[in-house]
RNA sequence: CGGGGCGUAGCGCAGUCCGGCUAGCGCGUCUGCUUUGGGAGCAGAAGGUCGGCGGUUCGAAUCCGCCCGCCCCGACCA
């Protein structure tokens, strides 16, 4: 494909303006509020509530003395970090530990994220040329060892189909030895190897190229701990595989597609991001560069949010696959893969949720306005009814996800709690004073200013008395207003616990007394240095961030803090997930 | 795989050390009445192979043995 071919491939991307903002000054104060999110490793006290069953929560039993507003099942973040993104993802009734060790079942308000992210992200490979097809579960082991490093890299971690029936013995079923299978089939844990068996039947010319194939499927990692989401035996992601006649071409779509990771991550998720390229230590099995996303959540950690990898021409050669080039001389193609999966969910969570449950952005809310009515006596009920329903029909009208909450067997109380819970942006109250006054309440889920540790001062300001037509024809630019709002929020969180690093002391006080998060340090160690720095801080390099993304402040040539010896940029170095 | 924890009603737990009446409690569920601007109240009701198998005992949720499962921490990883 041509330059211009390119160019229009990119121009269905928006155009990404938004850049960090610059770093401020951290003061005293910002390090004490950090300080309260160091993630503590103790086991939760806390009292859990399961509020999972399907028609209403349960709430708590009180021990004497609590207050009675205490259903408190949430984990303080400040307190137990781990526990509490445990008990948001409980909560808000997005996923719960199935029957199978390391596997979720992702619940049906999670399952409505995942595919408000899957639409996003559709549109957005549609709209850079990509079509989606799928290829088999089910990998024969000869294929996947047909490349070494590859093979080498996920050889821990693959399930392995061995037969193909089972018998009754005695009553008892088993497995049928006489089915073994002549060749074992691994679940994929990606599809490399697989799709580009096939590719080979695909591509003979140049005029097959560039191919531009993604791919919505399950994937089995057999991981020895999971974490609902952030790391799970199964999970479901995306995996595009691109071939190219040319190595720059291949290049181009590897980080065309980061830039398509970074606009959904922030224009979408509204979690900001640090594009870099990965150490060798972090590159993916057969990858000659992979490139990533990294996300700071809310305990300082980095979360890699999504990665994309220029294969070089190692898995054509792998499957044999060539083409003939222009010149008429037989060439294997180049490569890309790239992907991201369920993981965003959690990433989700931890970017901007809070003690009182999920804090969702508007652009994937599967509820974004939720309407609840209140009212004493029936002739009441029918006044408020009917301008509840006009209210939802008029947020309909206009796009808005919305949502008429008018079971009766639950008190309003409630379900502003089961909202809030669920992360819905907006409620709007409907009472007998709102019809006297010609008004409606509205209630945002957060505010731009409650930056992390300090949202609870914010509930009173969160509520507010708008007169009706304001409420009927302005939620979806409030809706516009808190997505923008929320990756403010986030950035200047990012911002707090992101510094420049100078010396091992500083970042020994950093990461050991200060609570942590991204440091921008010089590097030019050895992967030998690199693995010293990790097993004395616990920290590593999440990526080697791409010329634009290095902050203003952070750039020019220094010392390595680890060598001394000169380095021409600074790393990102973190603690991860 | 190593360390820790757990398994008793739909959910959360007590009871287990020190064996003993009919296995309890809270929430939820069902029925009825009253409630409804931040998690409603009262009355009544239903709901259990105490993870499984075996052993000790007059008697086992409780003691002993074996097994199974899940969660948390670590090594490995998106």
């Amino acid at each position: 494909m041509s330059q211009a071919g390119f160019a229009g491939r990119a121009e269905g991307l928006a155009q990404d303006g938004a850049r960090l903002p610059p770093f401020g000054l951290r003061t005293t104060n910002d390090v004490a509020l950090l300080r309260q999110f160091r993630v503590s490793r103790q086991q939760s006290t806390y009292n859990r509530c399961p509020a999972v069953s399907n028609r209403g929560y349960t709430s708590c039993h009180m021990g004497a003395g609590e207050e009675k507003s205490a259903q408190a099942a949430i984990a303080p973040r400040a307190k137990d970090y781990a526990q509490w993104y445990l008990d948001v993802v409980r909560h808000a009734q997005l996923a719960e530990h199935s029957a199978v060790r390391g596997c979720m079942v992702i619940r049906p308000h999670g399952y409505a994220i995942w595919e408000k992210m899957q639409g996003e992200l559709d549109d957005r490979f549609k709209a850079t040329g990509h079509v989606n097809a799928y290829f088999p579960l089910f990998i024969p082991l000869k294929l996947l060892v047909q490349e070494e490093k590859h093979a080498a890299g996920f050889a821990k971690e693959c399930a392995v189909v061995t037969h193909h029936r089972l018998k009754s013995v005695g009553g008892e079923v088993v497995v049928d030895p006489e089915a073994k299978l002549e060749e074992p089939l691994v679940v994929r844990p990606t599809s490399e190897t697989i799709i580009w068996q096939q590719y080979k039947s695909w591509i003979q010319s140049y005029r097959d190229l560039p191919l531009l194939i993604n791919q919505w499927a399950n994937v089995c990692r057999w991981e020895m701990r999971t974490r609902l989401f952030l790391r799970t035996a199964e999970f479901l992601w995306q995996e595009g595989h691109t071939a190219h006649a040319t190595e720059e071409e291949a290049r181009h779509e590897a980080r065309l597609i980061l830039d398509v990771y970074t606009d959904f991550a922030e224009r979408v998720m509204a979690m900001p991001v640090v594009r870099g390229v990965k150490s060798e230590g972090e590159r993916f099995p057969g990858a000659v560069e992979s490139l990533s996303i990294e996300a700071m959540m809310q305990d300082g950690k980095a979360l890699q949010a999504g990665t994309s990898h220029y294969l070089g021409q190692t898995f054509a050669r792998a499957a044999d696959v060539k083409f003939l080039n222009r010149q008429g001389q037989l060439e294997h193609p180049y490569a890309t893969s790239w992907g991201v999966s369920t993981r965003l969910v959690g990433a989700l969570v931890m970017t901007h949720s809070d003690d009182e449950g999920l804090v969702c952005p508007p652009k994937l809310a599967p509820i974004q306005a939720v309407i609840v009515p209140i009212y004493k006596n029936d002739a009441e009920k029918a006044r408020v009814a009917a301008e509840a329903g006009l209210v939802f029909e008029r947020l309909k009208a206009q796009g808005v996800a919305a949502k008429l909450d008018d079971r009766e067997e639950m008190q309003p109380g409630a379900k502003f709690y089961e909202w809030e819970r669920k992360g819905v942006p907006l409620r709007i109250e409907v009472g007998p004073k709102d019809l006297e006054k010609g008004q409606l309440c509205l209630v945002r889920r957060f505010l731009k200013e409650a930056l992390p540790g300090k949202e609870a001062e914010s509930r009173a300001k969160r509520k507010s008395f708008l007169p009706r037509a304001q409420v009927l024809e302005g939620v979806p630019a409030i809706l516009v207003q808190m997505q923008d709002d929320l990756l403010a929020r986030a950035r200047a969180a990012e911002a707090l616990r992101t510094r420049a690093i100078e010396t091992l002391a500083d970042y020994e006080r950093f990461f050991k007394e200060e609570g942590g998060g991204f440091a921008w340090v010089h590097w030019a160690g050895s992967a030998a240095d690199e693995e010293a720095m990790a097993q004395r801080f616990e920290t590593s390099i999440r990526c080697i961030p791409l010329a634009d993304q290095t902050p203003e402040a952070f750039r020019g040539e220094g010392r390595c803090l680890f060598t001394g010896k000169p380095s021409r940029q600074r790393v990102l170095m973190a603690k991860a997930y």
